[in-house]
DNA sequence: AATAGAATTTAGACCCACCTAAAAATAATA
DNA sequence: TATTATTTTTAGGTGGGTCTAAATTCTATT
């Protein structure tokens, strides 16, 4: 086993290299909130390790092994989230806070029995994939909310999970994963955008609208190709 | 927030306190697997923080806010024993090990959520009362097993849950807490015991009886006063 | 009361994960 | 290309929790 500080690395590694390919020490340290110089200590032990491969200045990529472990932490992270929401109620926007902890000290035996009651689910509250047992994960691919434009439908695929206050935000218009959506208007530069859930008017500010991915996008008839 | 290794000795000084009334240095190396050394030097820590008093070599004792935080953290393990075996299926010789972890990381939001899923329970599944959230807790009176005679019968109150092997053993011939039973008979010089449970007979070894703890015990017509 | 044995504490060290301040390497820009 | 700015690494230090080996203090036995 692992100390919570490297699965909790390895974890915030996978998810870089994600979104931007490339896994610098200071988007470590930010992500982790952690100083630059103790990332660096940490990636030399994940290196010797065998986790990370590392060349100086360049930024670090997992090994096979580091990325087993890391889709084990995503597992464990997503199954509880869902867990929590599904059997206790727990709402999504406090789920993240309570997986990070637990995340780390959930036995394999326990991970199989929430697995089993949530009948092998394949997507967190979030919307976010769950990584199979054995470490496969099949990602999505969406596009931010905020690249739709005037008239245009979709369905809300993923939304970011890391501030509770965004959750709450999306989670009053009812934008949850799998909920079908409309957009009525969208204003230049960044404006605000109108959009239609479920019978409903709502407004969505830019900021927001970058963090919620959508997916089966479709465009109104008069621009059809 | 205090750290993992506080919370579970303060944990372990209120076990011992109740069992044993005194709480020497030793007892406290021996249950939680740390050199005496280690202790002494968490004694002192725990001392400046007014959670224990401690003579020189005369062993220590929780204060109000020590027990107060010893008693949280046993609600949270006995409340998640009960949890786990409840609502996910875990077999009762296993959830002290998952419990021991997930205690320390439990959010009091998730505690009352658990407790209410669990119609506020007052009892763990081995029997152990759950203390109360405002901190308050009713040990109970039982005696051993390994105490009873020939002839008297016993409800099976509570059963040491730190050998998972002990908690296999006795729940293979069904000594769970609130089971009835009768002593059949009892060898001398802590020989085996001979016990009906639920119509069948089992044959007890007086090691085990030793960590079964018993109530409501009914003497045979013959001896009564 | 003296002494042997047991329990406890002190001394000194290790590993882990973090920090700040300073140096070094890389990237951006004039 | 030379200079500046940014990123990353090194150096040195802290606190938490543990260890072993050596003192100290208490307890039991003669
Ligand atoms: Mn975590
Ligand atoms: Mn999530
Ligand atoms: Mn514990
Ligand atoms: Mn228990």
């Amino acid at each position: 086993m692992y100390t919570e500080s490297i699965e909790d690395y390895l974890k915030a590694i996978y998810e870089i290299q994600k979104e931007y390919g490339k896994v610098s020490t200071n988007s470590l340290s930010e992500k982790l909130n952690v100083a630059p110089a103790s990332v660096t200590s940490m990636i030399k032990k994940l290196s010797e390790k065998k986790l990370v491969t590392h060349k100086r200045y360049q930024g670090v990529k997992l090994t096979k092994a580091g990325q087993k472990i890391s889709l084990e932490i995503i597992r464990h992270h997503r199954l509880i989230e869902l867990y929590l929401a599904e059997a206790l109620g727990v709402p999504w926007d406090q789920v993240h806070e309570e997986a990070e902890k637990w995340e780390h000290v959930l036995s394999e035996d326990l991970e199989d029995r929430m697995d089993a009651v949530l009948g092998h689910p394949t997507r967190d509250p979030h919307g976010s994939p769950i990584p199979s047992r054995d470490g496969t994960i099949t990602e999505l691919d969406s596009i931010p909310l905020a690249d739709l434009r005037s008239g245009q439908s979709a369905v809300v695929a993923e939304v970011s999970d890391h501030d509770p206050d965004l959750l709450r935000y999306v989670g009053k218009m009812g934008l949850y994963p799998k909920t079908k959506f409309k957009v009525l208007s969208i204003e230049p530069f960044n404006g605000p955008i109108k959009i239609q859930v479920e019978g409903s008017e709502h407004i969505l500010g830019s900021g927001a609208a970058q963090y919620v991915f959508v997916t089966e996008v479709e465009l109104p008839q008069s621009e059809m190709t």
